[in-house]
DNA sequence: AAATTTGAGTTATAATATAACAAATCCTCT
DNA sequence: AGAGGATTTGTTATATTATAACTCAAATTT
């Protein structure tokens, strides 16, 4: 029997997570001598505030609070650059997006949300992605992008209901 | 070399899917007592006029022309009845409605979708469910519904593409 | 037939996203 | 430093997708 890997748990401290992703972004943007702007740092920093997909118009009131005019367009806009760059991931079926923490080139992930915490997980899913591919040759189709997203319930959630039937 | 499957091209006429479609459809809800109501039936139709998923506002001047009075919630609600039939899917990635040609009780499918022809191809995809649901146990996660869509280039499309660069 | 349930019509509005153009900022080259 | 060009942001308006809430009609049950 695996151990639960509480991988929905944010080991310790999440603002670990916020500092690591930001250095990331932040080196990856040195590195390919992008713009890391003001508006797009903090779009980022929000979206870091939780592991929790956030949409777009969540976001608004927060920059505008930060004295940015937060007409939409200017969080789309932000979220299209971070997208490109792989830092955030939408989820299609949430419209919502979530920061993503293998940054690199825009890619597709697999994501595990969870219904009751409304937390997600991305996962490296080598294997799905290599079975996805199998079926693809198979159909001779030419695969650009992957949108791979499971709804239920985290371990955690799942415990705190067992235990509130008990 | 695998031969191309064609999966993508209806094997000579179209209205045979559509027929098919229609006659699952009555029979599942003779079964079940439900009411294949002439609005649930005209929008099952419509979707499956085609291979291409189709929004729910392009269903809406159809419905007008057919004497309904078509506003939003007509098409939304026929379509959130002939999802929970298993009889249409909604692909997230594109806000968009298809029709199931193996309807049931609703259940998540995996999806090829076409970026050229806009054409879309439900697969039954056990293993790839299967490694999911490896995934999901790994985590002590438990899946409710799954969204799989694939976006990328159909062989037929390839094909024409590779001509046109010729 | 009355009561109840179910489905459809209708109006209004919510939620998500983009178009189009103007202004500001930044970068480069002299 | 300053001119010219590119990129980013501000701003207004609007497109697209979806639902809430209430009414009326039809069907089913009693």
């Amino acid at each position: 029997m695996p151990e639960s890997h509480q991988a929905f748990v944010c080991s310790s401290d999440h603002q670990h997570c916020i500092d690591e992703a930001l250095t990331a972004a932040k080196q990856l943007c040195r590195d390919k001598q992008l713009r890391l702007t003001p508006v797009r740092e903090l779009v980022l920093r929000l979206i870091w505030q939780s592991h929790k997909p956030l949409g777009a118009y969540d976001l608004l009131p927060a920059l505008a609070k930060a004295g940015f005019n937060s007409a939409p367009p200017t969080v789309y806009r932000a979220l299209e650059f971070l997208q490109e760059q792989g830092l955030v991931h939408r989820l299609a079926s949430l419209n919502a997006y979530m920061g993503c923490n293998h940054p690199g080139t825009s890619h597709s992930g697999c994501f595990f949300i969870c219904e009751e915490c409304h937390q997600a997980l991305e996962i490296e899913a080598s294997p799905l992605q290599t079975t996805l591919q199998r079926h693809a040759e198979e159909l001779n189709f030419s695969i650009t992008r992957e949108t791979i997203e499971v709804l239920g319930v985290c371990p955690e959630c799942q415990q705190q209901k067992a235990q509130s039937h008990a």
